[in-house]
DNA sequence: TTAATATTTTCTACAATGTAGAAAATATCG
DNA sequence: CGATATTTTCTACATTGTAGAAAATATTAA
């Protein structure tokens, strides 16, 4: 057959970014913070997590344990680094999202006649 | 709290481009070839009207039977059409994904030291 | 040292979305 | 009518999204 071509889900989509985003700095929950002043989004640390886990299990990421003489109370934080596959996958999701986007239009007042006529 | 925003799936998503684009034309059957045509996406019949039905029961999309005068043989189609929240939600998804998408390289030789050093 | 507090991750469950293929519906044509 | 063509509906299950309590583990105060 063909295609055999993996897809993110909207939130892995969104999270793998955010790692590449911070870089040296990701671990979950500065993701979670990330993801609130970005684009406003509210994500439970347990649903972050379980993403978080899924993209490692796939390949997408790898984790590592911080250091434990960090200068603060708390637990060890865990960082993750988005692997080679996990930057290609993104660039796949990408070029398709913007093949599928092409030549649509999104303002309000869509004009009539147009492919896109929903307002 | 914040952020009541809805999240459109992934599939949801290039579903709900490829009736856009299809207008007039928009059954079915006729999404599945598009999508084929346009991201060489593999989707089964079942996947396919799953996911409209669940964007129709979410308000995104309204679905009319076609006229029974077709002169072909086999079922009627039956046609979707977006709608101003279908449009309005396609908008929001593509405004956080633009923002999460800032600034991130995707070179698959991406220079080191950039925030963006997974290869 | 022990308790209080701070920070981050792990665990457990369940809801929503993605996926598939057989079956049903319904039209034309020989 | 029976064969064939076209499209949708139905049924089931896998994957992804979501949440919050609990656990782990560090610092600091008593």
């Amino acid at each position: 057959m063909a295609s055999k071509e993996k897809h993110l889900g909207e939130f892995e989509h969104i999270v793998l970014l955010a790692l590449v985003r911070l870089g040296e700095d990701a671990y979950g929950m500065n993701v979670r913070t990330t993801l609130k002043k970005l684009i406003d989004r509210d994500t439970s640390i347990g649903s972050l997590y379980a993403t978080l886990e899924r993209l490692e299990s796939k390949g997408y990421v790898t984790s590592l344990l911080g250091e434990a003489t960090a200068e603060r109370g708390g637990r060890a934080k865990r960082f993750f680094k988005v692997t080679a596959d996990g930057m290609r996958v993104l660039r796949a999701t990408k070029g398709r999202l913007e093949v599928m986007w092409e030549g649509v239009l999104l303002t309000p007042q869509t004009q009539a006649g147009s492919p896109c006529a929903a307002l």
